[in-house]
DNA sequence: TAGATTGTTAATCGATTAACAATC
DNA sequence: TAGATTGTTAATCGATTAACAATC
């Protein structure tokens, strides 16, 4: 078993992320063997007991005077955040945002595969974007249930969103990408992330406004 | 003057953008001339006394047995946070995402107003994108100059990121709102807001591996 | 008035940082 | 060995929640 602690907060979970991506993708910088948690910590911008602490949760070990194995904190940390399985998901409203996410490469590495997206225009359906399958929303509940789909990312506008959850829990899915400005009410035990874009604004606009 | 404290910290100046979301895009419901805290509590799963907290950083007031003035609570929150004030900004990085983001009209009403985007594809520059005129890169630093722009959005790859984000700064943009997975080295009193949307994947995928 | 709601102070909770002996 | 780095415990810091008198 990889996971010794029962259950990791949310900021050590976005931290081991960075960790990952800091590891895995140094772009020019050579690819050491070894790192040590100050070095993680300058480029990331953490305090280097917050590193130790972090990689310490998940049963990594370090060694005095040398660091941490880097492959070996990439690759416990693709596990425990379960990078390593394929996660199925499927997409709804695929407007300009909904597009990007579909056509956007980058997540496959995280084991992200979105497998149809559905809208209720027309005039998208029965259409392709980047391999993807655009099909209508009315056979959505059927096609979440007969593939098993645990993950559903929702870009509808804000004022269908919580119609559109409602359904995708019923058919099983157990977590939400939220990228509505608005919030869900879902049963206990679904997880959803609220990726609300226009939150930023508050900070840069009121930073600007001095 | 509006703003009674010197400094509102971030998840402050988040939560007063959901209170003010609720406010102003009350669909359906009553638009009620008065507002309790326990109303905005529930609606958006925040602790009452967080809400009367916040309002009362802002120098809101609320009424024993009546609450707020929901108006009043709206204005207030759109003076503090700056959204009265039209804020021009330049994108740079024209792909899906980037596209999206100058296509999404919901920005307006916080005073965003993405005057023109950079892309260095050729294919691309020339073009209009939602009203929104896309240029080469090369002409960046001086149209930032010109217009004299103080906030960038960055949708660029990660790889050029840094560079996009030096020279932008050395053209006197002050905040930068970074969408590029990765981190921004930046000066003293450069503000940067990253939105670094695939973090949101390290809770789903760790919440689905169960 | 009675009682719902406020504003504020105190208590709790969790996250971050500092200190330092143990390790390699 | 000497000294950089670790793992862990303690201290600090900030954010959230509870308690309650004041208010309308």
């Amino acid at each position: 078993m990889i996971c010794p602690d029962d259950h990791l907060r949310p900021l050590v979970l976005e931290r081991l992320m960075l960790y990952h991506r800091f590891l895995s993708e140094r772009g020019g910088r050579k690819a050491l063997a070894t790192v040590t948690s100050g070095q993680m910590a300058e480029a990331l911008d953490v305090d280097p007991t917050q590193v130790r602490k972090d990689l310490g949760s998940i049963g990594l070990r370090g060694r005095g005077r040398v660091g941490f194995n880097a492959t070996e904190v990439v690759n416990t940390i693709r596990q425990v955040l379960g990078f390593d399985r394929t996660h199925l998901a499927v997409l709804v409203g695929v407007g300009h945002l909904g597009g990007a996410l579909i056509a956007y490469r980058g997540f496959a590495r995280y084991g992200l595969r979105i497998v149809a997206a559905f809208d209720s225009d027309a005039s998208k359906t029965g259409q392709e974007l980047a391999g993807c399958p655009i099909r209508n929303t009315r056979g959505m509940t059927a096609f979440v249930r007969r593939h098993q789909i645990h993950l559903a990312i929702l870009s509808t506008p804000a004022d269908v969103a919580q119609r559109v959850a409602d359904r995708l829990v019923a058919a099983g899915v157990r977590a939400i990408w939220n990228f509505a400005p608005t919030r869900l009410a879902v049963p206990e035990g679904i997880c959803v992330r609220d990726e609300h874009i226009s939150l930023g604004l508050s900070q840069l606009a009121y930073r600007l406004s001095d």
